[in-house]
DNA sequence: TAGAAGACCATGATTTCCCATGATATCCCA
DNA sequence: TGGGATATCATGGGAAATCATGGTCTTCTA
């Protein structure tokens, strides 16, 4: 599962080091990832997480809730715009120019883990988005969630 | 699995580089190309992908979801305006001139990974495709995709 | 025998791999 | 519990392999 916030550096070369924790998850010696199409920034996942996507394209045009139409255009979006970017013995892998360029990447790139897939930043979007996130989330207490005391956040 | 967008270009001999990351994908040293029936461009794959395509059809007539005649269109359609496309020790092959025109190739060809299939366009046909996919896919989310982006849209 | 198609060689640019380094985190034992 | 030894991690740099592409040569065919 894909935990946690990390920030590393991006080289001349492109190279960002996946966080080790990640590289734990994920089986093969890669990690799949694409330019979101829900903002600037990328998202990604293991080989689980791709071919589980491709499975739930399958069953919703199977089941018809979606139309062979749309899911074209999604496997198009998705499939056409991922890549397998490979990370080698040290753990890093290479970021295409045309990825770091969707997500405004500088010198430097957020990983955020959420559970079966994760999505990478530029550190400062990330900070604005994480503020939107708290105050959202205030509104909703999850199980074990303190209930009193505490500024909760 | 047939991942990512790439635009290489084609000679006056009309040979392209096949993506090398394609070639992996594929067990012969060859790929099967047929000119797409939904627009103009072509919609190929790997030797597996002509076989499973093949027996969907005649499973297809054998269980009474698709009639004789249909199945013969399709294999007219497919199998007729398909070719094998052997490419050589440096990974080109050649693309004959009618599936050029079908797909109005000019110096250069985009391919397009979509999971068991590609296709190849022309660069500027498949930026418009492109832009229209990720229109339509921001409203299907799979598997959790993120439902509030970031500032940066 | 001409023309086309296919196989083979050459080259520059890019990418990938490997080693080295410093910093941080983890472990272990007194 | 402290403090040193060890392992892990992120990152820099250089060497080697791969890739896309231009060109030449051979072979088949009409």
């Amino acid at each position: 599962m894909f935990l946690g916030s990390t920030t590393n550096t991006i080289d001349a070369k492109g190279r960002v080091s996946v966080p080790a924790p990640f590289r734990d998850v994920v089986s093969d010696e890669a990690i799949y990832v694409w330019p979101s199409v829900h903002g600037g920034f990328l998202e990604g996942g293991g080989k689980a997480l791709m071919e589980a996507l491709q499975r739930e394209i399958f069953d919703r045009v199977a089941e018809g809730s979606l139309s062979p139409e749309a899911a074209e255009a999604q496997q198009m979006a998705l499939l056409g715009g991922a890549r397998r970017l490979p990370y080698d013995k040290t753990g890093r892998m290479v970021l295409p120019e045309e990825f770091r360029n969707h997500a405004d990447l500088g010198i430097n790139a957020t990983f955020v883990g959420l559970g079966n897939r994760f999505e990478i930043w530029e550190p400062g979007a990330h900070e604005d988005r994480m503020r939107a996130a708290r105050e959202v989330s205030k509104t909703t207490r999850l199980l074990g969630a303190p209930r009193f005391g505490g500024s909760a956040v």
